[in-house]
DNA sequence: CAGATGTTTCGAACGGTGTTCGTTGACGAA
DNA sequence: TTCGTCAACGAACACCGTTCGAAACATCTG
């Protein structure tokens, strides 16, 4: 009785990692190779640390949580965007433009980005150098101050959220025939809505498809966004 | 040994349920208090069976999966939605306006329809309904087919974007003034950027930061929205 | 009326999630 | 050398969406 059969005495000692120590840089590099390679829904808490090969409480020491790792991976995404630092007046229509294809191509190369970042104003400092420089470009095509502040998050939000739906359809790993048919099957839908009370819907399946595959639609947007904003400028 | 002590005998036989059968409408039904009372995180396979009186793996006779439960009240939210049904051409502007803030009126009356709603294009008939009354609008205004088509995907990415990055806020139960102060919070870490780097927003921080409470920020973005569709009309 | 067949219900479980607690160990200051 | 501090981390908590399989019920067949 003063001694169990069994005793596990100390389990041998895990020997303390040998690594180099955690750091806020290599928890979000992990991160963010889990973001490009595997999509959002990879970058757990879980994932990251055992990529790191030790276990989830120890990123907490490095990071209040996991909306604080997002913004770490939105901000170092932000970091490969490669924007005009100073604006030509004469043509800032065409340099928002690009500018905002710019913001596409990233999130593009790192899927998953969008869906971190949708919801919440990117603070890091490196988004705010984005953001500084399309206020440059807003600032060049003579918009009064209210209308480039508010532009100024207009544009990321749309930008974002066309990425966002990007991202949600390449989650589920579709090919470029799995769109095609998602899209055929849309229209098709559409053409088999009830024709009394869905007249224009029926009319315009074809259109409303349209431009799933490249990027028209974005295009169009952009094309909206800008008019709308040249629109606000006070002539010269 | 051949009987243990307190052997608990049938466990009273469940009765079966004297409830009412589960139907797709009384699921919906309880996850829409959910949504509204709660908002969104508190829509769960669980606590809708729970509300329901039943285990999770009931729910899954009437409704295929977690997505599918969002799209559906996605669409009961949109059944909400007052459109007019004969828009006028000399109006169109106006009338594109009152029914982007109709969207927005019943999304902020279901708190966490925008979050079901980002990023899938919602494809119930009522939705698809307010789908049609927008092209009518737009069709009004003589926009081009295509961009009319482009247009009414546009238009709701905007309005559920904004609600959505509301309801990210709401959803951690901020009063006016829990608002008001991460507003001025904001505003000062935008003045504390190195002014080297950061002139422009520094200077335009108050702007930036101005109309987060009320609508006017939203209603900036119809203004631009909007303007730059009907840049795009045909002249009549 | 009895039996077979199909559908609905639902407890239990699987494998995942973010986060917290409390112990362990390493390292710099005294 | 001793002490105090703090990163590291195993284990656990409370959730999540979804699946399985066995009952309970409804309905049609003989």
């Amino acid at each position: 009785m003063t001694q169990s059969p069994w005793q596990p005495i100390t389990p041998a000692k895990p020997a303390r990692s040998p690594k180099e120590p955690l750091t806020r840089d290599r928890i979000v590099d992990a991160a963010m190779r889990l973001l490009v390679e595997q999509g959002y829904d990879a970058v757990s808490m879980r994932k990251v640390a055992q990529a790191l090969g030790t276990g989830p409480a120890s990123l907490y020491a490095h990071v209040a949580n996991k909306k604080e790792l997002d913004q770490l991976l939105v901000d170092r995404a932000a970091q490969d965007m490669k924007l005009p630092e100073n604006p030509d007046p004469d043509r800032w229509q065409e340099q928002l433009k690009d500018a905002m294809r710019e913001m596409l191509r990233v999130m593009r190369a790192n899927p998953g980005v969008a869906r971190a970042a949708i919801g919440q104003v990117p603070l890091g400092e490196r988004a705010m150098l984005s953001t500084e420089r399309i206020l440059a470009i807003l600032k060049a095509g003579n918009l009064p101050d209210q209308a480039a502040a508010w532009a100024v998050d207009l544009i990321p939000l749309y930008v974002t959220a066309v990425s966002f739906e990007e991202t949600v359809q390449g989650a589920a790993g579709w090919s470029k025939e799995d769109v095609e048919r998602f899209v055929a099957g849309l229209r098709s839908y559409f053409e088999s809505l009830p024709p009394d009370r869905f007249p224009l819907t029926i009319a315009l399946a074809g259109a409303m498809t349209a431009g799933s595959a490249g990027d028209e639609r974005f295009e169009f947007g952009l094309t909206v966004l800008t008019a709308g904003l040249a629109s606000l400028a006070t002539p010269t």
